[in-house]
RNA sequence: GCGAGCGUAGCCAAGUGGUUAAGGCAGAGGAUUGUGGUUCCUCCAUUCGUGGGUUCGAGUCCCAUCGUUCGCCCCA
């Protein structure tokens, strides 16, 4: 049909949708607020090099899915693929970490990767996340946590679980990246492609293939949690302490292993049952290199991001679309009406109520069978001896009640026009 | 980047080589030239994503291309 199309892995949010969206806003700005996180929106690009350095350059989402180009100034920019680097860089650029020990941040908006779209998978689409910056307290990493839960818990999701993992420091990893090696080698050849692609490369990612004989494989290899140092090892038990306190359940998974580069100690993730391959809701963990690593002090940190995309499609199976209503829906025919019509419906609105105006002058007919659709509780008629005589007429839809009142006599008592909209709703 | 399925109106769809492309919802007009979730009538695709091919004849078969869906990779 029309030639221009939303790009692919773009979509637009139409408003019978839009009412999920702003649940979710509503209640995670909320329960963000009462745990004192603070906004913060930074741009939505930034110079490529900032994700390079930030993300890693051998991982994908650098390698291979980033939106990147040339502005007129000959600058390589790239779309964010992500929220944390860019609220880092802002952290340094500030002196943030001057103002008191810990930053608690929270951002929403798009992100940009380019990838192959597929349930709950975009190329344009958007996080909810915060940072803690500044503590390498395991009550951080537990707080964040608890707060996700809290997010997911309040919009009445189900069928949710939290997986948990330490990736411990740098020099934990790369002696259990050894030993992992060590023990895979002798299978190189039973492993599938990628995995024996992987091995080289990132061999932690080996643990969560999908392949069945790579699983199989993989089953009996040395595990992360047996490779984690003294203070690894305390940071990780006392989160999970830390958890059961708080009565979150948790699983133990040492094959989960964060796409990122900057991820250190403790890595989580949530994910739901009901949605398609792409089930992590809520991906995270602590970084606490990167803050350094993009020229700033050490300054550890510890954050997640929630899939707003895929939330969404859960809160879809729970609830209906909301269709939102309107207190009057304003009814007119006939020049003189018509221009009546709009001045009422423009006191009425200036004194608080939710007014729709039809705008159509079609038959009188047509316009009731939309203000019943609309979901109004009572139509004001303007005709053309409405008009004439400075009337108008108002109707309760649920009742059929009507009477004529003169249109200046309308707005002269405001709260008994507001109770008697109160009582015609309950009609 | 790779694999598989699908593409008929704003939406859901029938149609599987043979004259004018069912039906439903939504929309517009009317029966009721000023009154709403009911009823009835009328209208609403020279065309089946696009381009090419096979055929006397194609929405229906073939090829290409674009889009879309699901999966792989990867991630939120």
């Amino acid at each position: 049909m029309g030639e221009i199309q939303a790009l692919r892995g773009t979509r637009d949010i139409l408003p019978e949708e839009v009412g999920y969206w702003q649940q979710v806003e509503t209640r995670a700005r909320d329960i963000l607020f009462k745990a004192a996180y603070r906004e913060i929106r930074t741009p939505i690009f930034e110079q490529t090099e900032l994700f390079e350095r930030g993300i890693g350059e051998a991982t994908d989402v650098v390698g291979k899915e980033m939106y990147t180009f040339c502005d007129r100034g000959d600058r390589s920019i790239t779309l964010r693929p992500e929220g944390t680097a860019g609220v880092v860089r802002s952290l340094i650029e500030h002196s943030l970490y001057t103002q008191g020990g810990v930053q608690r941040l929270w951002y929403t908006g798009p992100m940009f990767r380019y990838e192959r779209p597929q349930a709950g998978r975009q190329r344009q689409f958007h996080q909810l996340g915060v940072e803690v910056l500044g503590s390498a307290d395991p009550r951080a990493d537990v707080e964040v946590i608890a707060i996700a839960t809290n997010i997911l818990q309040a919009l009445g999701l189900k069928n949710l679980h939290l997986d948990i993992n330490s990736v411990g420091n740098l020099e934990d990893r790369q002696a259990y990246r050894q030993a992992l090696i060590d023990y895979l080698t002798p299978y190189k050849d039973e492993l599938d492609p990628d995995s024996q692609d992987r091995l080289s490369r990132n061999p932690l990612r080996i643990l969560d293939s999908k392949d069945k004989r790579t699983q199989e494989i993989t089953q009996n290899a040395p595990s992360i949690l047996d490779h984690l140092g003294t203070y690894s090892r305390q940071h990780f038990d006392k989160v999970q302490q830390l958890l059961t306190d708080l009565g979150i359940s948790y699983q133990l998974n040492p094959r989960l292993v964060r796409g990122l580069d900057y991820y250190t100690h403790t890595a989580f993730e949530i994910q739901s049952d009901d949605l398609g391959a792409q089930a992590t809701v809520c991906g995270g963990g602590r970084y606490d290199g990167l803050v350094a690593q993009l020229g700033g002090p050490e300054t550890p940190a510890v954050g997640w991001a929630i899939g707003l995309e895929r939330l969404i499609l859960l809160l879809q199976q729970l609830q209906q679309p909301t269709l939102p209503s309107v207190d009057f829906y304003v009814v007119s025919r006939g020049d003189a009406a018509q221009d009546q019509a709009l001045v009422l419906a423009q006191k009425l609105r200036q004194a608080g109520f939710s007014v729709d105006l039809d705008l159509s002058g079609s038959a009188f007919k047509k316009q009731f069978a939309r203000a019943d659709r609309s979901g109004a509780i009572a139509c004001l008629i303007l005709g053309d001896e409405e008009a004439a005589n400075q009337t108008v007429k108002l109707k309760w839809m649920a009742s059929k009640e009507q009477s004529a009142i003169p249109q200046a006599e309308l707005l002269t008592n405001i709260e008994e026009l507001r109770s008697q909209l109160h009582r015609g709703e309950g009609r």
